[in-house]
This record gives structure tokens, sequence and C-alpha cells, in this order.
DNA sequence: AATTCGTGGGC
DNA sequence: TGCCCAAGAAT
């Protein structure tokens, strides 16, 4: 009833259940035919689909494959997962951004030692309640794994949904996610729930695609609403989104006399949390006359490797001498803020006090450590330049 | 409900 | 280059 007028409340008039039938026929059929020979299709097992679904959230198929198969491959079963250090899987998960992914991951899987026996759940309430899976990851093991008939709708899927049934809700808002999985429920098919959630998402990756869509290639233009109205151009409606903040640090890479250099390990929340920088100095939080006064024009000169020093002492207890010229800059954008670093470096001269936070890494070891992509960029910066 | 979480690829 | 996008979840 509540959700019946979840369509009716959207003006979304649900097909006849002849015309359903016939969607799922032709769109498996294509699928059958079509579908993309990857890594976690070839098992059934609910940790290996976890683990894929997990490391495809907000990223590609081509990024994920070489890491799936190294994560499975050093941790075999939901237990290794569990007992995994930190550091295992952070460094396991280098490279692919939203860090969070795996140390939920990690949290989930002892949930599952301790409430299920080491055993998956198999009841999707269950699974909903793991740690780092949404709605969208537990329909999709729940469906592929255990053949249950649940929604699994993300990007693709309502993409796709948008221009089958020429859908003017804007899928960027939470609130619409609900109204394209009560469309599911009814489209979804009972027998192959899994592959037919897959299906959707496979044709929404390849044929259905945001940029170059061509409808005439699709298996269900017939069904395809906005194709036979000549609208598909309008759909899927998407508010676009605010432009990133930018924020300019000067960064500052410390070498001790072994030659290693310093790194911070960064707060427990926020950006790239718990990871290691080098010391980051916010351009906003020196005094302003000072850089405004020779930064603009690109110039450097001693008084602000002095104001640097300055701040690195009474901030870290180091008795550091900073570089006059910068090495260079780095840029990096993240998906809602932009760092610019201009990359100083720097020798100590004496430790005054010792911080945990802190930590020194030799360029040797770099390949062993875990360092975020900002970080990556900073050393190579310092390093390539150094061997000529 | 709106923000905040990375990174790489495509055009 | 700058912007969009990618098998989203937590807060």
């Amino acid at each position: 009833m509540k959700q019946k007028d979840l369509l009716e409340k959207n003006e979304i008039i649900m097909w006849s259940e002849e015309k359903i039938r016939d969607f799922r026929a032709t769109l498996l059929q294509w699928y059958d035919e079509n579908k993309r020979d990857l890594p976690w299709r070839s098992t059934s097992d609910p940790y290996y689909i976890w683990v894929s679904e997990i490391m495809l959230q907000q990223t590609q198929v081509d990024t994920v494959i070489p890491y799936y198969k190294r994560f499975i491959e050093t941790l075999p079963t939901i237990e290794d997962l569990a007992k995994a250090s930190e550091e295992t899987l952070l460094k396991l998960w280098e490279g692919l951004g939203y860090y969070s992914r795996v140390r939920n991951m990690n949290v989930a899987a002892n949930q599952i030692l301790e409430k299920h026996e080491g055993k998956f759940p198999t009841a999707h309430k269950d699974v909903l309640n793991l740690k780092g899976i949404g709605p969208y990851t537990a329909g999709a093991v729940t469906s592929i794994a255990f053949n249950q008939p649940q929604p699994a709708v993300d990007g693709n899927v309502m993409r796709v949904l948008s221009r089958l049934f020429e859908i003017d809700l804007d899928i960027s808002k939470a609130s619409t996610r609900k109204v394209f999985e009560e469309m599911i429920r009814r489209l979804i098919d009972p027998d192959r729930p899994g592959d037919f959630n897959q299906a959707l998402m496979d044709l929404g990756a390849t044929i259905c695609t945001p940029k170059n869509y061509s409808p005439e290639n699709s298996p269900v233009k017939e069904f395809n609403a906005s194709y036979l109205n000549e609208s598909w151009e309008k759909y899927p409606v998407k508010k676009k989104k605010n432009k990133v903040t930018e924020q300019t640090y000067y960064t500052v890479m410390v070498k001790n006399k072994e030659g290693e250099y310093l790194y911070k390990k960064r707060p427990s929340k926020g950006v790239l949390a718990g990871m290691h920088t080098p010391l980051m100095i916010d351009r906003k939080d020196l005094n302003e006359e000072g850089w405004k006064a020779f930064n603009q024009k690109e110039l450097y000169d001693s008084r602000l490797s002095q104001e640097l020093e300055q701040i690195i002492k009474e901030t870290y207890d180091l008795k550091v001498t900073v570089n006059e010229q910068p090495k260079g800059v780095v840029a990096h954008v993240f998906s809602h803020l932009k760092w610019e670093m201009i990359v100083f470096e720097a020798v100590l001269i004496e430790e005054l006090s010792h911080s945990s936070e802190l930590k020194w890494i030799h360029a040797d070891r770099f390949d062993e450590e875990m360092f975020p992509m900002p970080t990556q960029k900073v050393n190579k910066l310092v390093n390539t330049l150094t061997l000529f």
C-alpha cells in the first residue's frame, strides 16, 4: 500500500505483467550473450561478492580487477579479513581511495565472526546491518550470492530506468533511490534476480552510458519510452555538482641525517583519515602580509621559509631549516576539494621532543609503506629530481 | 537532507 | 583544462 503510493505519487505508470515478463526475457537473453567476464562472476561465495561490491563503489571495473585478485589471494576468508592489521588492509587498498571502505569491511568481518559464527549472513536485514553495507550493496550481495529478489539500485540502474520510463526525478537526491527500488521490485525476475540486477548494470555500463549514448543500439529499445518519444537526451535528470573548494598548503618535506623523510599521521576523521602526509601548513594560517607580498608573483624569499620554520617549531617542536625556494608544486583533486601543495625541502636540525604523530621513513622503504596519492606525488617530486 | 569521504579515465 | 563520471555509505 505504502509503496504502491510511492510510484503513483511520482506519476510513474508501471508496465503490465505481460510487458514485464517480456522485458525480463529480453534483458536476460542479451545478458546471457553479452555479459562481461569478470573475476567475481565465477564464484557464488558471498565473501568474494561482497569484496567486489565494496571495491566497485564509485570505482570503475578496470581499476578494481587487479585489486580484487590481490585482495582475495591475500585474505581468502572472512576470518583472514577480520584478523588482518590495518597496515595490511590499507596497503591492499592503496590507490583505490575512499579508505574507510576497507576499515569498515574489517569491522564487518568481525561483526560476522561475533554475530553470525563466521558465516556471511543470508537475511537481507542482517546484511544491511554490517558496517559499510548500505542499500545497494545489501541488495547486490543477497541477490547475486543468495538469489533473493532484492533491488540493487546504483547509478547505472537509475540511469537506465530514468530513460526507460522518462523519470523526471533528480537522481542526485537521496530520496530518489527508493522510487527506483520500488520499480525494481516490480520488474525483477523472480527466478534470476542476481542476473537481472547485473544485467541492468552491464547495460548501463556498456550501452546505456552517460555519454555517447545511442538508444537505437539497446537490446531493450522497444521498452524505452524516452527512445520512442525521442526525449532520451533529457534523461537522467541530475543536478550539477558544486565547484570544489581550493586549498593551498605550504608542504614541507623534512629530511634527517639518516636520509629519512618526515610524515605526520592525519587525524582519525576527515580527509585521508589516519594516513601520512608531509607537514602541511595552510597558507591561510600564515602572516598575510608575508605571503601575499611575494607569493602572488611566484617569488619566494627568506621571509616565507623563516615563518615556516617558526610554525614548525611551535607546532611540532622541531628545529628545521627550510629551503628558500620550493622544489615544485603538486596539485591533487578530490571529489569535493582541491589541494595545491607548494613543496619545500627542509633539513632537521634538532628534534626537541618526540611525537607519536610523526613518522620517519626512508625513501628506500616507500614501496612498503602505504601513502595516499597526494603524498606519493610529493615523494616523487622530491625524489626523482634528487636523482640527477 | 546535504556533505564528506579518493582516484583515474574520458572527452 | 576543467568537468563529469564510476556497481555508494556514513554522518
